[in-house]
DNA sequence: TACAACTAGTTGAAGCCTCAATCAATTCCC
DNA sequence: GGGAATTGATTGAGGCTTCAACTAGTTGTA
């Protein structure tokens, strides 16, 4: 049994050649409980949109940013931003939704390197749909699950993660 | 602007042909907190993983459950669960995990139709260096910036969204 | 102006995950 | 005992994501 995630490094204290602060019992329950419970939780929501919809949440959280923009639409680049997802990545999962109709592509009005994605009215209205499964979900398994104050308490926690962390990748 | 995941629905208490509890503008800033805080998250120590060890988050995951383990073995199924993964993904990731040498499968003793997965020492050499790494991250990304109580409250909330939906997947 | 550095976005290949189908072994139960 | 149903694991195809390379347009600056 490796201390990975255990309580002391493996003669760690010893030299003490590279000191890692191991996590304590606690920690590694409830870090495991992250783990393990977002996993599931993704999975469930992804397969719900999926099935009913035909729609994956990646692709379900990028037409929710659209339809609370102006116009509808958003830089790509912005859209990447958003959702943490590199312009790669958003690159793709736009071709796929524009291949579905739901939304299109249109040249950026003041920098000709840019494309704006725009959602469809076939978009919106698939989205106000899904938007009931979606939230349904979160409720069902998340938010009725949860002490309101332990809620807000993980909401400060994984804001100052988000912001900690947000930016510094690609 | 649709309401997705807004206070309030589409016309939702005109006719209530479906009637979805929208999350209020907190629940909802905390709900999106944790989606991008995990994305990010996950992110990042999956990255901090490759780039030093060559190892994705996945199989760390795995190789952590097995050095756990009597005999530094479990099997498919049981792997599968611990880690909220398919049986099919096990496969593939063991098989991968195999090819770096870093796993062994052996027949199940009793069960002729099972598979046991079982960490070799290059396995076990590679997690004791990855553990500093992904510790490390969880501690600096995570750990160090929350609050203690509010941890604990995180802890007690994803404990009961995982054991809700643990096990009814696939 | 002109060149370098940078930013926006795309592309295609490779890798990982999902899904459905498959095979083999075990358990159920009449 | 024996056939049906269930469980364990694998397979390969298809889909999504990553990565590195690339084109094109913009910005900084001398």
């Amino acid at each position: 049994m490796i201390s990975a995630d255990a309580a002391d490094g493996p003669g760690m204290d010893r030299i003490a050649p590279m000191s890692t602060e191991w996590l304590d019992a606690e920690q590694q329950r409830i870090w495991r409980a992250l783990l393990g419970g977002t996993t599931v939780l993704n999975d469930r929501l992804d397969r719900d949109l999926r099935s009913a919809h035909g729609l994956s949440m990646a692709e379900y959280e990028i037409l929710v940013r659209l339809s609370e923009a102006d116009d509808r639409s958003i830089r790509m680049a912005d859209l990447a931003a958003a959702v943490a997802h590199s312009r790669s990545r958003i690159t793709h999962t736009i071709a796929r939704l524009e291949r579905s109709g739901w939304v299109r592509r249109v040249p950026h009005p003041d920098d000709r390197r840019g494309v704006v994605a725009e959602l469809t009215d076939d978009g919106f209205a698939v989205l106000e749909k899904a938007a009931h499964t979606h939230v349904g979900g979160v409720q069902a398994y998340l938010v009725k699950r949860a002490d309101p104050e332990d809620f807000r308490a993980l909401g400060r926690v994984m804001e100052s993660v988000r912001d900690a962390l947000d930016g510094q990748t690609f």
